[in-house]
RNA sequence: GUCCCCGGAGUUCAAUGGAUAGAAUAUGAGCUUGCGGAGCUUACGAUAGAGGUUCGAAUCCUCUCGGGGACACCA
């Protein structure tokens, strides 16, 4: 069992313990929360309980830490994890985690492998992912591409905690926009996008077909070429492209709307029908058929999640959205309840990108055709660089993105700090060449007692805890960070120990921790979608 | 007007209501008998403002100021 779960077990269980001696009263049990202290002294993990059942009881809290401690400490396995339990002002009970706990993650990874890491909490329920999903109006944006690293680590991440994933892509290819797409390759009067991309097509298409909406689509499937061209070179693979103009060959949404109409939920107002969304939260109905019969967007967003729930049967769907569409989750949100849905839809919102040139924001347009694409981007900077920057930041964070400062970044950023632990690692381990004794299996780190090694240790068990947090609250950014502190330890280490050494013995154990360090590098890059390489 | 984000070292970003607010970068000072110096060590440096909640607030509440976004029979 991990180190962290462990103490979230036998607290409960001290705790439960307590109350039927009647040292405590029988509150129901807090929840909790494994804490990890910021200074060293005060071990690996912390919690903070005694002071949550001090507030209640007005009592003390360092009694009661005190009672919880000799509590845990009846517990006979506990010092396979801990060797130091100790109570600290205010009421905090810190737990150092023992050496014969840290050699014992050097085996796990060593045993598991490509595996460590990978949890079973999903229990193999289907989610599926949907990111960027950008309308194929034009290419893909430095503003709408923040979606991508995003969306594809989260479903990485979802991936090793346990869940069958499928990434999937939405492509709006049916309706107004591509009408407007038509008209803006013809240059006409009712055009609406300008671009590079659609002065090309107007070359070569305007000679070929003259009906607006036909051009619109030979138009949109070219750009969709573009835009897939794009998703590939940010190392991207979806397992479904799901088209709009699908959803109306096969009438899915004439039969969607008549599914509700048959639970009551629709009326019909000054020509238009009207979903009751109010009935499920929202703070105002929505229109699904406009007064010229024509849908809207959400009348065939519902038919679209009807498909994810029913025929994909998914357990819940994770949707990726900017910012800008915030006003269309509580529509979305009540649609699929109504359809018999509830709490199976998730939306992320990710914070708009502020591009900056020469110290000015400069307006983002699609339409205008200002916008900085990942093209752009990608020209100048290796995907593995742009990955990691935009990974880096939270999913609310406005992020400021600087074209000059990014290019000026590029050859410090950090992911190459990491990649370079890597490539390190790799090359000693090419040094070792055969002399490296232990395939699986190895039994001989007992050997390691230097701090820096314990660390490094202390490092490569954290990544199952990193893994199941993030899919507990999608907050991505966190694998970098951890990339870049396993690094650190590593260089650290480095620094300190040397592994080529006349001492067989201590030198077989340094090599079986560099293994394990390259492994579980090797497995957050992966989930980063950031190569892993031998050489730089 | 209503709703959602954000405001922090010179700069770009971290920080479940927890302990001395962390990194990167920039700037200053150091480190090589050996496995890759794209590294290591060290110094300097920040929570927009005013109240409140509590053992404890960058975080929660109220107000002010500043920035971004949304409030369609658009997609």
């Amino acid at each position: 069992m991990q180190a962290k779960k462990y103490i979230t077990t036998i607290t409960e269980n001290s705790i439960q313990s307590l109350q039927e001696q009647g040292i405590f009263s029988a509150f129901a049990v807090p929840i909790i929360l494994v804490l990890k202290p910021k200074e060293k002294s005060f071990g690996d993990y912390a919690i903070n309980v005694a002071m949550e059942i001090g507030k209640k009881e007005n009592r003390n809290p360092m009694e009661i830490a005190e009672a919880i401690k000799e509590q845990l400490a009846k517990n006979d396995d506990i010092f396979n994890y801990f060797d130091l339990i100790e109570v600290a002002d205010p009421g905090f009970i810190n737990f150092h985690l023992s050496k014969q706990y840290l050699w014992s993650v050097g085996n796990e990874a060593l045993l598991q492998k490509e595996k460590f890491g990978n949890l079973v909490l999903g229990k193999k329920q289907k989610v599926q992912v949907e990111f960027v999903s950008a309308n194929p109006t034009g290419p893909l944006t430095v503003g709408n591409g923040r979606g991508g690293p995003y969306g594809d680590v989260l479903a990485n991440v979802l991936k090793r905690a346990g869940y069958k994933i499928e990434k999937a892509y939405y492509v709006n290819d049916y309706g107004q926009q591509i009408l407007a797409l038509g008209h803006s390759v013809l240059k006409d009067n009712q055009a609406k996008y300008t671009g590079e991309i659609i002065d090309e097509l107007n070359q070569s298409l305007v000679s070929k077909i003259k009906d607006p909406y036909e051009l619109g689509k030979e138009a949109s499937k070219y750009i969709l070429k573009n835009i897939k061209n794009t998703i590939e070179k940010l190392n991207i693979k979806y397992d479904e492209w799901f088209f709009e103009s699908s959803l109306y060959a096969k009438k899915e949404i004439d039969k969607t709307i008549s599914i509700l109409k048959d639970k009551d939920l629709i009326y019909s107002e000054e020509g238009a029908e009207w979903f009751k969304a109010r009935q499920f939260g929202d703070e105002r109905d929505r229109v699904l058929i406009k007064s010229d019969k024509s849908n809207t967007y959400l009348a065939a967003d519902l038919a679209y999640h009807k498909y994810k729930f029913e025929k994909k049967k998914f357990n819940k769907v994770i949707n990726v959205w900017g910012a800008d569409h915030f006003g269309d989750v509580a529509g979305l949100k009540a649609g699929v309840e109504a359809l018999g849905h509830k709490g199976k839809l998730e939306v992320v919102l990710l914070q708009f990108v502020t591009v900056v040139k020469d110290n000015k924001p400069i307006k983002m347009s699609k339409r205008l055709g200002t916008a900085i694409t990942m093209d752009d981007l990608l020209d100048e900077l290796p995907a593995d660089v742009v990955r990691f920057f935009f990974l880096q930041k939270s999913a609310n964070t406005h992020l400021n993105f600087d074209m000059n400062l990014a290019k000026e970044q590029s050859e410090k950023n950090p992911v190459f700090y990491v990649q370079y632990a890597y490539a390190r690692i790799a090359s000693i381990l090419r040094s070792a060449g055969s002399s490296i004794k232990h395939s699986k299996g190895f039994k001989g780190f007992a050997l390691l007692n230097h701090e820096k090694e314990l660390d490094l240790l202390r490092q490569i068990g954290r990544l199952p805890e990193i893994i199941e947090e993030t899919s507990k609250d999608y907050q991505v950014h966190r694998l970098t960070q951890y990339a870049m502190e396993l690094a650190t330890a590593f260089h650290q280490f480095y620094n300190e120990c040397h592994v080529l050494i006349d001492d067989q013995k201590l030198k077989q154990a340094r090599l079986g921790l560099l293994i394990a360090t390259r492994i579980t590098l090797k497995n957050t890059l992966d989930l980063l979608g950031v190569s892993a390489p031998e050489k730089m």
